[in-house]
RNA sequence: GCCCGGGUGGUGAAAUGGCAGACACAUCAGACUUAAAAUCUGAAGGCGAAAGCCGUGCGGGUUCGAGUCCCGCCCCGGGCACCA
């Protein structure tokens, strides 16, 4: 019989679900426990794509393997459904998001099952069910009740054209994702999560975790830590301070001017009457401005002067205040004190505006040099230092002499003189900023807040969960900044029971991010409906060992569940502080696609691929190939669909992994996957169509099956799923030319082969005459014994030319190693007449000679 | 501008400081076949007839020995971006 890999897969995912083959029932099994995760997907209209597969294909390996050897492993799926192209969907045909969703997870359902992931589907969670969500609408109240929730109004990305509120997100280069409309900053009242208050442990515990540097780096980033100092001036002239943030209160000397955030409360108290007319006119532009032109690449400097002067608190200078939007109002006090001689924003703020530049600091020479930066000019105040050097002229007659100190030891005395006098003091600031959560959607959670008539803000009571979504038929938002639910009638209306006090449900929805923060902690205990999760099985299952996804979540969601993980974990409800041990991303699988000679992308449906180079069917061009994102537009998406059909699952999941490191990303060739189903074939080839034997597995091969062993082990341990395939390619190339299969070689092959193309492996298992699932057959072990030889191939170089090749025992001490290469006839000839300076001698490696 | 990754044959890639290119794809040659497909066997980094020489983005350095470690650049991918 011929490998049918159609019909052996279809046999073996029905068999696994009938046997219930990879149910993680036991939840306190004294069995090491193992909990692997994938991030769970968006079920959208269009189907798995390849890049799915891989990191389910990757931590469905490393499951198999570990249950092959002992453990209790919990893997589970489900799906992240709220979303907006359901929402947009309903907008456009009336279908309801429901009927959309439920559509396209009964076909994410079949593709993934189709590829005989190893899921304990009885764990199966879908954030948009009301079982699911009344859990995180419970978890809101949870953090509401801590005050980590409130209503505030704060700018938001308005979309006209679409009616709606975006999420930073869902804004690319200031305009709509969906439909490119233009997007303003408009300030609207909404619910945000106070993330802040978590800042400092979000980022101290990134230290515990075994996760890329790259995304820690990339958390780091986003929360933004700096420590500095904030410092009080006075006002010339009036009855008011200015606290600004500074993390460089060593430069207080040189502060020549203050600049105050167009929107800071002080402005219209400070302006003077001739300076008013100007302020007002910058601060009309600056709040028409979007986000993009306040911050994007033209760092051009503006701003308006306000009449008022500052008092600068060492020196006693008055420093003029201007208003400017390169200071923002959302971080530190929206006040800053410019140094221009060592701030190059505040440098070119400076120049532009004619304000003098002060030298106090001397920059290091070696550090000036090393940056190019000439120190004559620093001192002139003709250029900018920001880095390290010493202090000049920075000494008042109040006791405070910083002259001579290098940057860190004149910070720390200044913000102890200004503290001792109660005019600073020691802050820490974050770039992070609360996380804003309401969106105007209908698609998503409903929040379980009622806003009375008073204003009074109830919470919906935690046994009147879940709070569901209203039937709507028109999906619209309502166009003045209201969700569409605002439509929805009588949902919207709450009379008190007691005292007939009328209110308004909260109309709007929480954001795609909300489902997905704890989803991991549903799949323990994914059918309670006492409590989110019941507290023992919590203790059992956490946290996730090994969670693998797209890094394109590195400051989002895994971010946002950080932080809900740690509120729930104070509240005493989960007991590990992070969720996540371990993290690996799975890096991107691009698609084959063409260029021309201008570097433009031709889409694949327009190139003839039937000559020796891609040419362009319209006019003959020559294209070269290029690899790109896969994308609808360049016709270049692979559907697994065609993959599985063609050449089954498990050459799907056998190509995505050897294609390289898991993490790199690669580009997508189907002439590989042949590569591997060749593979497979002669695999089957070997176990099924070779007379197996009783035979011993003949001597010169047992090193080959050992070390075969422990090279795929290894691999498979470390998740290097490309070099265990090849060294299985290496035993197959082997051992599938014997005449008779040895039993034992054929039973470790198949078992190593297992957790990658499980299908076929359960096919062979069962013909080499085993009645259970190879799903839980022991491991093999290596056996040191079979794997040491008894002489190698040593390298003798002189002076690092080879020069000969000798047999000798690994075993061989460097001075035995030495006399064998000096005793050799073509080492002693060419040694000749020279002096031996040195011999090196590596055991089982090389031996080289350096000779004059 | 700042912070992460990464640059190795025609291609995907491999290599605890120890013979660079394992394993594959594509290519070429051969076998089987009326033929093709499939399958099997073999060749193959570049230059060279060969001996040999040159080869891991570029330039230096450390070392008996560097793809690997150090210093300085260049290029590509990703993230952040007026954060005081």
């Amino acid at each position: 019989m011929d490998y049918d890999f159609s019909a052996i897969e279809k046999k073996w995912q029905a068999y696994w679900d009938a046997h219930e083959t990879f149910k993680a029932s036991d939840d306190f099994s004294n069995k090491n426990k193992l909990y692997v995760l994938d991030m769970f997907p968006y079920p959208s209209g269009a189907g798995l794509h390849v890049g799915h597969p891989e990191g389910y294909t990757a931590t469905d390996i490393f499951c198999r393997y570990k249950r092959m050897n002992g453990f209790n492993v919990l893997h589970p799926m489900g799906w992240d459904a709220f979303g907006l192209p359901a929402e947009q969907y309903a907008i456009e045909t009336g279908t309801h998001p429901s009927v959309t969703t439920a559509k396209n997870i009964a076909t994410f359902k079949r593709q993934i099952k189709s590829l005989g992931f190893s899921y304990d589907w009885s764990r199966e969670v879908n954030t948009t069910d009301p079982k699911y969500f009344r859990w995180t609408q419970w978890i809101f109240l949870q953090l509401y009740k801590k005050g980590l929730a409130y209503i505030a109004e704060v700018p938001v990305n308005w979309c006209p054209a679409l009616g709606t509120v975006l999420a930073n997100e869902e804004v690319i280069d200031g305009r709509s994702e969906r439909g490119n409309h233009p997007v303003i900053r408009r300030p609207m009242k909404q619910w945000v999560l106070k993330i802040t208050a978590y800042a400092e442990r979000l980022l101290a515990d990134l230290d515990e975790l075994d996760w890329p540097e790259g995304i820690k780096e990339m958390q780091r980033n986003w929360i933004g830590r700096s420590e500095g100092a904030e410092v009080k001036f006075r006002i010339d002239g009036l009855d008011k301070t200015v606290t600004v943030f500074t993390t460089r209160p060593d430069t207080l000397f040189g502060a020549t001017y203050m600049v105050l955030c167009p929107e800071h409360e002080l402005v219209d108290v400070i302006t003077t009457p001739a300076q008013k007319a100007a302020v007002e006119e910058y601060k009309k532009i600056t709040a028409s401005k979007s986000d993009l032109e306040r911050t994007g690449l033209n760092n051009e400097k503006t701003g308006a002067f306000t009449g008022a002067y500052a008092i600068d608190p060492v020196n006693g200078n008055k420093i003029p205040i201007w208003i400017s939007d390169y200071v923002l109002s959302t971080y530190g006090t929206g006040a800053i004190m410019a140094v221009p001689a060592h701030d190059t924003r505040d440098f070119d703020f400076a120049v532009k505006f004619g304000i003098p530049v002060k030298c106090i600091i001397n920059p290091d020479p070696a550090e000036a040099a090393k940056e190019k930066i000439d120190c004559e000019a620093v001192l002139a105040g003709k250029a900018c230092w920001t880095g390290d050097g010493v202090s000049i002229n920075s000494a008042n007659d109040d006791g405070l002499d910083i002259n001579g100190l290098h940057v860190q030891e004149a910070k720390a005395k200044t913000i102890d003189w200004l503290a001792a006098r109660g005019i600073g003091k020691r802050t820490v600031n974050y770039k992070l900023r609360d996380w804003l959560f309401s969106r105007q959607r209908y698609w998503g959670e409903p929040f379980p807040i009622i806003i009375m008539d008073s204003g009074e803000i109830r919470m919906v009571p935690e046994d009147q969960l879940p709070l569901t979504l209203p039937e709507l038929s028109d999906f619209k938002p309502s166009g003045n900044g209201e969700s569409p639910l605002a439509n929805a009638g009588a949902w919207l209306d709450y009379v008190d029971p007691v005292t007939g006090e009328h209110g308004r449900r909260e109309t709007n929805t929480m954001p795609q991010w909300a489902g997905s923060c704890w989803y991991y902690l549903r799949y323990i205990d994914p059918h309670n409906d006492k409590c989110f999760v019941d507290p023992e099985k919590e203790k059992y299952w956490m946290p996730v060992d090994l969670y693998v996804g797209g890094a394109e979540h590195a400051v989002l969601h895994l971010l946002y569940a950080r932080f809900w993980h740690k509120v729930l974990y104070d509240a005493g409800l989960v007991s590990t502080k992070e969720p996540f041990h371990r993290l690996i991303n799975q890096g991107m699988i691009l698609g084959t696609s063409y260029k021309d000679k201008r570097g433009v992308l031709i889409p694949t449906d327009q190139v003839d691929l039937s000559g020796a180079e891609p040419v362009l069917k319209a006019t003959g061009e020559k294209l070269t190939e290029f690899p790109a994102k896969m994308s609808k537009s360049l016709r270049n998406v692979v559907n697994p669909d065609d993959v599985v059909r063609d050449y089954g699952a498990d050459s799907m999941r056998l190509y995505e992994m050897f294609m390289g490191p898991l993490k790199e990303t690669k580009p997508w060739n189907t002439r590989g996957v042949e590569g591997v189903f060749r593979f497979l074939k002669r695999s089957w080839r070997m176990i099924m169509q070779t007379p197996v034997t009783d035979d011993p597995v003949p001597a010169n091969l047992m090193r080959l099956l050992h070390t075969t062993i422990q090279k795929v082990t290894e691999d498979t341990e470390t998740l290097c799923f490309n070099t265990a395939i090849s060294q299985m390619m290496i035993f197959l190339n082997d051992f599938g030319k014997l005449e008779a299969m040895p039993r034992e070689a054929a039973e470790i092959y198949t078992r190593l082969l297992a957790p990658y193309a499980p299908h076929i492996a359960e096919e062979m298992w069962e013909y080499l005459g085993h009645k259970d699932s190879i799903a839980y057959a022991p491991w093999p072990k290596a056996d040191e014994a079979h794997m040491k030889v008894r002489e190698v191939e040593i390298l003798v170089q002189i002076c690092g030319k080879p020069k000969a090749r000798i047999m000798m025992s690994p075993e061989l001490s460097p001075a035995e190693m030495e006399k064998v290469a000096l005793a050799d006839a073509s080492v002693a000839d060419a040694v000749a007449g020279k002096k031996i300076v040195k011999v090196i001698a590596v055991p089982g490696r090389i031996v080289n000679i350096v000779a004059k």
